[in-house]
DNA sequence: TATTGTTATACTCTATAACTATA
DNA sequence: TATAGTTATAGAGTATAACAATA
């Protein structure tokens, strides 16, 4: 029952398996009209309310041209409001609308959705090893748990 | 010492893990002029000689039309000829040169290059809980090892 | 003059559709 | 008429560069 593993696939799988979970997740959100990028975007706008464009490319490693895609569709989908900054009215402040807050809630069941579809096959007490183990490693590989890497990391970006 | 773990979050984590990985393997290819889709096509060939295009296309999961780009870069790299096939002229029977059987050694290199640079933060016995894990869940969701999907595999595409 | 955001443009990847040659 | 491969074209995503408004 031991399949010779040739440990030189992990590396391998992980790509594959973690492109996998990228591609549930679109789909997952792609009836509320969020893509991967869109979400990332939407959380980070979540936790700092009034946030620039320029703060949030920052925070996404992503290009000022860039945001104004992602915020013109969350703004064409009614989940984010731009409004000049009085104090300097060079900014625009991003805010979340109501139902921009309502979507969060979906992307947390998303979320969870997602686990419980990639995680299916491992019992509990797998999961809870699995879990740590990649927590691990996204940590000492300086991975932020912001920044959408799954799509929106083609060879030419950067 | 124990972070309030978040469990939905492993999903995601996986997802940016896995983009990680691939922009590694991506990084290790280059420099032999190759990328994770050329690389993934090689392996397919180096192990059935003289396959076709089409039959290539159906491996990859891929379109006849997006083979021919992947075939050229591998003919124009010297790693890959092209021949006619004698008893149906329309083929092309696909075969790895010298230079393409010394380059997929360096792929071997390069995939255990990168397991060691992903796994590096875990001791010895994490690795091969990891690798178990990472194992089963592959097989559970059906990924094929040959088909890269860690780029290529965009929103939309299919 | 420097900064924020926008627009214009270009490039990569990949798909669909039209085409050529062989069968 | 059907199939293998190619070329032409289009679209998504993202970058760089030029630009307008504001400071």
């Amino acid at each position: 029952m031991d399949t010779p593993r040739r440990p030189e696939r992990t590396g391998f799988l992980l790509s594959q398996l973690g492109s996998f979970a990228a591609a549930r997740f679109a789909e997952l959100v792609k009836p509320a009209g969020l893509t991967p990028a869109t979400a990332g975007a939407l959380r980070i706008l979540a936790r700092n309310p009034g946030l620039s464009q320029r703060a949030l490319a920052d925070r996404l490693g992503a290009v000022p041209s860039r945001v104004v895609v992602l915020v013109d569709a969350l703004e064409n989908a009614g989940l984010v409001s731009r409004t000049r900054d009085p104090d300097d009215r060079r900014h625009h402040r991003l805010d979340l609308t109501d139902a921009g807050r309502a979507a969060l809630q979906g992307l947390r069941a998303a979320a969870e959705q997602q686990n419980a579809d990639i995680l299916g096959p491992l019992d509990p007490a797998e999961r809870e090893a699995f879990a740590a183990l990649i927590s691990r490693l996204a940590t000492a590989h300086g991975i932020d748990p912001d920044v959408h890497r799954g799509f929106g990391d083609h060879p030419h970006a950067r």
